[in-house]
DNA sequence: GTGTTTTTCACACGAAAGTGGTATTGCGGC
DNA sequence: GCCGCAATACCACTTTCGTGTGAAAAACAC
């Protein structure tokens, strides 16, 4: 073909130097097309929904709808679309923020604009560009203990069998055959494990420890 | 200095062949030193816990102990050391798997061993080498949908009301108050949720749409 | 040893939760 | 209009849960 499907790049960014800096990098490529530089979340949302962006840069500290809620809204909008986060933010809340809400891309603000282009061809062709840094921290947040939930110390290896149980809805009988206990002393390791926790039933008990 | 740290690497991977190439592979940066090269976890784990590797090359489909059992206890004995998974598995349950287990590089075996040797030096530096696609996959699996549940469609809106009330350990009474409804109200809600859900308990509910 | 914690069990009571049936209102579809 | 569903509400009843009190044997700490 004369004419190969160009990758269409939307950008979101505040600062309108570096909006025009990155909206130039891109007219240097002969494989992207500038499909709107936006200053606010606002401005990209208003767009007419059956007209896709390929790839959206997006900042995420922005005036008004921030970039994370912004990214939310473009993957609801256009699933397809793929959202390259470009921001100075790089504490943990922001980057699973973002990628919770849908990008598969997250670069700092110290990448030249030259690095985000290639970042936008990488997504586009099914990459996930991102810092060696962020990618260090997302795949550590794997092998994160999801469970610090520190009370479960204070209880006794029984305390903790009962638990375990208590979780899986059994009931005080069930719990009590399975452990091959009295319901009695099932009451009385619930009650002492619920005064351990400061908690007043079982769903409290979970929530505690098992946040989901 | 004239002997600047190199960088310990030990290899677990159950073809000879392909141990072999990385040896050699790894012997010709002089930044690198061949820590051992292992054919079976066993091997590996035998080793003296006070000498730790920097990096471990690590095999998934291995004999005995599977890789990923194997990342858990390397993790386990030598905290500081980084595993680099090299594999032919591409499944998403190896990946997470791994990666839960404590890998933060995971490599296909489609990787030449120099670019091998490139993924070393990389996570040694503090990044997480992977490639294209498993980036992708990565970043995908937050913000794929944690609660796949489909059960929670057949509910109506006020059901999923008085469930997600339920969820946080509101009594029937408070859950009431908070919706401005009559007790009985709620039990009616409660009775014909639990009726679709096909569960007979709160906690049968929450453990049917927020599996932990 | 003595004292504390853990584990076991019992009785009793009130508060919730779960289950059955029934009924009225309102809304949307055929 | 009629049917079905959602939402509201009440009554009655059983089961389970949460809690107070008491107690005894075993394990463990000092």
């Amino acid at each position: 073909m004369s004419e190969p499907a160009r990758i269409r790049v939307a950008i979101v960014e505040d600062d309108a130097v570096l909006r025009e800096a990155l909206a130039e990098a891109l007219a240097t490529d002969p494989a992207m097309e500038l499909h709107g530089a936006h200053g606010t979340a606002e401005d990209l949302l208003a767009r007419h929904p059956a007209v896709a962006a390929d790839v959206v840069i997006m900042d995420l500290n922005l005036p008004g709808i921030d970039g994370v809620a912004c990214t939310r809204r473009v993957k609801a909008m256009w699933p397809a679309t793929q959202v390259l986060v470009c921001t100075v933010q790089d504490d943990d809340d922001s980057l699973f923020n973002a990628l919770c809400a849908g990008a598969t891309g997250y670069l700092l603000k110290d990448a030249r604009p030259a690095e985000v282009v290639r970042a936008v061809r990488m997504l586009h062709a099914g990459g996930s560009p991102m810092g060696t840094g962020i990618a260090r921290r997302v795949l550590a947040s794997f092998s994160a203990p999801l469970r610090p939930a520190k009370e479960i110390a204070l209880l006794s290896q029984r305390e903790r069998e009962v638990l375990e149980r208590l979780a899986r809805g059994d009931r005080y009988k069930e719990i009590a055959e399975g452990l091959h206990l009295s319901i009695e002393t099932v009451r009385t390791h619930v009650r002492n494990l619920y005064h351990k926790l400061q908690v007043g039933s079982r769903t409290d008990a979970l929530n505690k420890l098992y946040p989901r």
